[in-house]
DNA sequence: TGACGAACCTAACAAGCGTTAGGTAGGTTG
DNA sequence: CAACCTACCTAACGCTTGTTAGGTTCGTCA
């Protein structure tokens, strides 16, 4: 039974298994002579493909960015602006979801080891980013309206710091199925806690020592 | 104008220079040359201190828990459990956030490298962190009592993600407090979104294209 | 005064790193 | 058939890495 990196080729054989290590080991601590290996080649053969060890990382977080932002547009096409609020940003939170535990180690890669990254290549790949964070902030205004700017700016970034944290966390394969992942977070952003077992928001729910 | 680093000497220096570099760097890339210089020491000197990199790395993880730890349970002396949820939460939110902002790098360095670290670093460390998870876990049954374990497991992990996140783009000396921070991100917690500027929670909101 | 230890230095070590040059096998194409 | 391309290999390069051994400086303390 071949693993995704047995089955797939050449080029695109590295990139799986440089993004496979990159997520565990970060960008220095992965070794080429790692990723040839688990490529099954050698070392100096990954040259053919890529020209430097910080192009192919750059390439791994690329197609990490590309998988999120395809999910996102994905969303919005299947989607109604008349839908109800909670029902869209479910929707939102799944494919992000799905992006980081559904396609691949990219996006993964791209969540654990972007910040650790030496500058040169984190400001490679910060205009993408850019992109698909503004993408959020457009759904953002468009979903809550009368909200004021700076505050919808760290409700959002609050979101993102759950959703991305996952990964530390989540295990795919485990008992707890994605979209179930998916209506908590959307429901725990959009709601709290609080509305969750007591209708009385924010004041004193519990005397019990 | 010495920063802290120059401040301190001997071996609270190396820690202080490393557990700075290692914030932005990671384990693997960062160089014992590197900490040793930003400590004003040569790098064989590390060594009279340390018996090698790893063990420094260690207690940095190390020195970062206990900054957390410390922070938790003063928070827990200083509030009574009669006290109303929201200001029992932000409480600690707020204490937690200080822990990573406002006591050197060491809980930054953590947050941010503890999950690309060797394994072998990482399994010196979990048990330390597993005490600290408690911690919450214990705080969360008190305080939320009618929910259930899986649930409420699902909801601090939640929160745990979206504070521990802020260090990639929360700025201490800029224009945001940190007390508004943690007064947001523990609203946000407790009554989501929704609550915040529509009370009809969760349906509807927005049918403006 | 002299012994001692803490804090540091210099100089080097073997191992591993990213990278390169040049070569080979096999398929495709004129 | 010859030319060429893709996908790899071998073997090495210069450099950096963590680490070590052996020395120096300097304050403390009997």
């Amino acid at each position: 039974m071949p693993t995704d990196v047995e089955r797939t080729t050449g080029r695109r054989r590295v990139l799986d298994a440089a993004a496979e290590l990159f997520v565990r080991q970060g960008y220095a601590g992965t070794t080429l002579r790692q990723i040839a290996a688990a490529a099954g080649i050698k070392a100096g053969s990954v040259y053919h493909h890529f020209a430097s060890k910080e192009e192919l990382f750059v390439a791994v977080l690329h197609d990490g960015i590309a998988v999120m932002v395809y999910a996102f547009d994905a969303t919005v096409a299947d989607s109604l602006a008349t839908d109800p609020v909670d029902v869209r940003l479910t929707a939102h939170v799944r494919a992000h979801l799905g992006a980081v535990f559904e396609h691949g180690p990219y996006t993964t890669a791209h969540v654990t080891s972007f910040f650790n990254a030496p500058p040169e290549v984190r400001a490679t790949v910060v205009p993408e980013r850019d992109d698909y964070e503004l993408k959020w902030a457009e759904l953002f205004e468009q979903m809550f309206p009368g909200v004021d700017a700076h505050s919808l700016r760290l409700r959002r970034l609050i979101l993102f710091g759950a959703m991305n944290a996952t990964v530390e966390w989540f295990d795919p394969h485990g008992k707890l199925p994605l979209d179930e992942l998916a209506s908590t977070i959307s429901d725990q952003f959009l709601n709290g806690v609080t509305h969750h077992y007591d209708h009385a928001p924010t004041t004193h729910m519990s005397s019990t020592l």
